[in-house]
DNA sequence: ATCTATTGATAAAA
DNA sequence: TTTTTATCAATAGAT
C-alpha cells in the first residue's frame, strides 16, 4: 500500500512475495487479535504459506475449539475423507513460533500459579520483580475486563431505570388527571366542599401501566 | 485507528462495539483475501460474533479443505467432534507434542483464570453486578499488594545499587590514590619521565572492596 | 531488520 | 447499515 498502489494479483518476484507474506501475515494476525479483543469475538485464523508451512491464531481458547464450534454451526457434515491429499505435503521445519508459544504459556501458567500461592499464602516474597510486573499487568487486564462488564450492567440498569421513570411519570400524570377530574365532580356536586379529599378518588387505572 | 488512538480493550459501548465489529470484520476478511492473492497462500478465517453468529472465509477452496489440511499439519486427533478421519496417517509431523503442549497449556491458563474468577467472585462466569464489584475490589487489593512487593523489591534494588556505588567510588578513589602515589614514585626516580604510564601501577588492592 | 513515504483502514458522526 | 471525514496504522520499497 505504499509507493505505488499495489496490484491485487500474485507477486511474481519471489523475494518480494516472501517479504510481503511475512509482513502481511503478521499484520493479519494482529488485526484478528484486535478484533477479538475489541469486540469480544472468537476468531480462528489458519494460514498456509505456498510452501505448506502452517501459521495459526486462535483467540479465546484453542483452534480445536474453534473448529468444533464451526462444525456445530455449519451442521458438522464431516467425514468426507475425500481430501485425497496425495500431493505435496512438504516437510515442516521445527516451528519456532510454537516453541515460543509453549515457553510463553508455560511462563504464564507458572506466574498464575505463583500468584495464587502468593495471594493465598499471604505473600511470602517468593516472586521476583519480573514476575510481579507480569502478574500486575495481567491483573490490570482482568480488572479492565471486569470494569467493562460492570459498566455494561450499570448502563443497562440506568436505561431500565429511565424506562421505569417514564412509566411512573405517565402513571403519575394519569393519577393527577383523575384527581383533578374527581375534584371537579365533587365541586360540581357540592359547592361548599372546597377541601380535597383523596379517599373519594376512584382508583380505576389501567393495570398495564405498572408493567415494567 | 482514528480520531483518538484506540485502546486495545473490549469496547464498552455496545453500539460502538457492534459497529466496530462490522467494520473490522470486513477489513480482516479483506486483508486475508489480499494476503492469499498476493502471496499465493491458502487461508481460512472463522469469526464468531459475541452472539455466536458465524462469519467465515476460505481462500483456495473450502473451509473443509483448510481444516483437513490443518489437521494433517498438526497431527489432528479426531475425537473432539465429528470428523472420523479415515485416511492413512503415513507420516507424523515432528511437532505433534508441541501442539499438544500448547493446547494443554492454553487450557490450563483458561482454567486458572476461571478459577481465580470463581474464587474471588464466587460466581460462574456469568457474574452479576455485585459479584463484579466484589471481584474488582479483590483484584485491586491484590494489585495493591503486588505493587507494595514490587516497590519494596525496587527500593531494595536501589539501596543495593547505592551501596555498590559507594563501594565503587571508594575503589575508584583508592585507585586514583595509587596512581598518584605511583606517579610520584616514578617522578622521584626519574625526573625526565613526566608521562603517566599505567602499566607501572601495582594493583595490590584489598579484595574485600569488590565484595558486593 | 529498520526506516519513511504513502496508501489503507477505520472511529466518530451523520 | 453505509457514507463521510479526519486521523491513525500498515506496509512497499529502499537501505
Amino acid at each position: 500500500m505504499v509507493r505505488g498502489k499495489i496490484q491485487l494479483k500474485r507477486i511474481e518476484n519471489p523475494v518480494h512475495r516472501q517479504v510481503t507474506f511475512c509482513k502481511r501475515r503478521t499484520g493479519l494476525l494482529k488485526k484478528a487479535k484486535e478484533l477479538s479483543v475489541l469486540c469480544d469475538a472468537e476468531i480462528g485464523v489458519v494460514i498456509f504459506s505456498p510452501q505448506g508451512k502452517l501459521f495459526e491464531l486462535a483467540t479465546k481458547g484453542t483452534m480445536e475449539g474453534v473448529i468444533d464450534k464451526y462444525m456445530k454451526c455449519t451442521g458438522g457434515h464431516r467425514g468426507s475423507s475425500s481430501a485425497t491429499f496425495t500431493s505435496q505435503e512438504q516437510f515442516q521445519p521445527p516451528n519456532l513460533d510454537q516453541k515460543d508459544e509453549v515457553n510463553a504459556l508455560k511462563k504464564e501458567v507458572e506466574m498464575l500459579q505463583k500468584g495464587i500461592r502468593y495471594m493465598f499464602g499471604g505473600g511470602d516474597g517468593a516472586m521476583n520483580l519480573e514476575e510481579l510486573l507480569l502478574l500486575e499487568k495481567h491483573l490490570e487486564y482482568w480488572i479492565s475486563q471486569i470494569r467493562s462488564a460492570k459498566m455494561e450492567i450499570m448502563l443497562q440498569e440506568i436505561q431500565s431505570l429511565r424506562n421505569k421513570e417514564g412509566v411512573l411519570k405517565n402513571a403519575n400524570k394519569y393519577l393527577l388527571d383523575k384527581i383533578e377530574e374527581n375534584n371537579n365532580s365533587i365541586l360540581d356536586a357540592n359547592f361548599a366542599t372546597v377541601e380535597t379529599n383523596y379517599s373519594y378518588i376512584p382508583l380505576a387505572m389501567p393495570s398495564e401501566i405498572f408493567q415494567f
